[in-house]
DNA sequence: ATGGCCTTATGTTAAGGA
């Protein structure tokens, strides 16, 4: 079984680059952040025709997130229980027997902002989320934009970005948190390669110089810990032409 | 050497992203 995430930033503008990737990349399911659509406009039928089912959550001009399934997903959710939330950040649903959770963390912005105390707020309710479904299910998979760098390593320049957004120790504690309730960061089950990023900046020709940040991510609960085979950023959609300021990544899982 | 982006919308500038 074969799970991914990508930050698609605008699927009315990446939906060709999706359907590809798609086609070479023929996952049980994929969650998608920043659709940037509200729901009249989700592209269904042609997500259908490309042999994926879809569950989508949306909003004008911001946010914005689905899961697409070679199955339908049951027992859909839509946000956060218990936080009310005017954007649309996280969809839930079972898929073939996995607890998937997508999710675009908020980006917080900067550490003395309002937009970092709904940050904060936000991932009080995801903690809260992510133990309920734990409680229920077995086999949990958390995956999306997470906007937390979650080591030094996951960053390309960590002095410069040392308290930054995505690096304060605020973030860092609630992915540390996560790890806690028993959820494990599939990527660094491996050995990776040194600067291995999920996001580069558009400006500043950061993807050509490989400054980017690791921050997409596919946490499994324990229980599926045995069953990883692999987990890995795919680059190459960011070489695209108009590309998405973030790389798919792709969890490999001993399932059938 | 230097600067350098992309998307959306009550749109032609501003806000948000990260």
């Amino acid at each position: 079984m074969q799970l991914a995430t990508w930050n698609v930033n605008s699927l009315g503008v990446r939906l060709p680059q999706l359907l590809d990737w798609l086609a070479a990349h023929p996952v049980d399911a994929i969650v998608l952040q920043e659709t940037k659509l509200t729901d009249d406009k989700f592209p269904h039928a042609e997500l259908l025709a490309a042999g994926y089912h879809a569950q989508w959550f949306g909003q004008k001009t911001y946010n914005g997130v689905a899961l697409l399934s070679r199955t339908p997903a049951t027992d859909v959710l839509r946000n956060l229980p218990g936080l009310a939330d005017e954007q649309a950040r996280v969809i839930t649903g079972t898929v073939a027997g996995v607890r998937v959770i997508g999710a675009y963390f908020p980006n917080g912005q900067a550490p003395d902002s309002d937009k970092f105390v709904y940050k904060m707020a936000w991932l009080d309710a995801l903690q809260k989320h992510v133990a309920d479904e734990l409680s229920r299910h077995p086999h949990v998979v958390l995956m999306g934009d997470f906007n937390i760098a979650p080591e030094d390593r996951d960053v390309y320049d960590p002095v410069a970005w040392a308290g930054q957004i995505h690096c304060t120790p605020q973030e860092r504690a609630h992915f540390q948190a996560l790890l806690d309730q028993g959820m494990v960061d599939a990527f660094r089950l491996f050995e990776q390669a040194p600067k291995s990023w999920s996001w580069w900046d558009y400006r500043n020709l950061a993807f050509r110089k490989n400054q980017g940040l690791r921050i997409d991510h596919i946490l499994v609960s324990e229980a599926l810990r045995g069953q990883v085979q692999a987990c890995a950023i795919d680059k190459l959609p960011r070489k695209n032409e108009r590309p998405s300021d973030h790389a798919p990544v792709v969890l490999s899982l001993n399932l059938v």
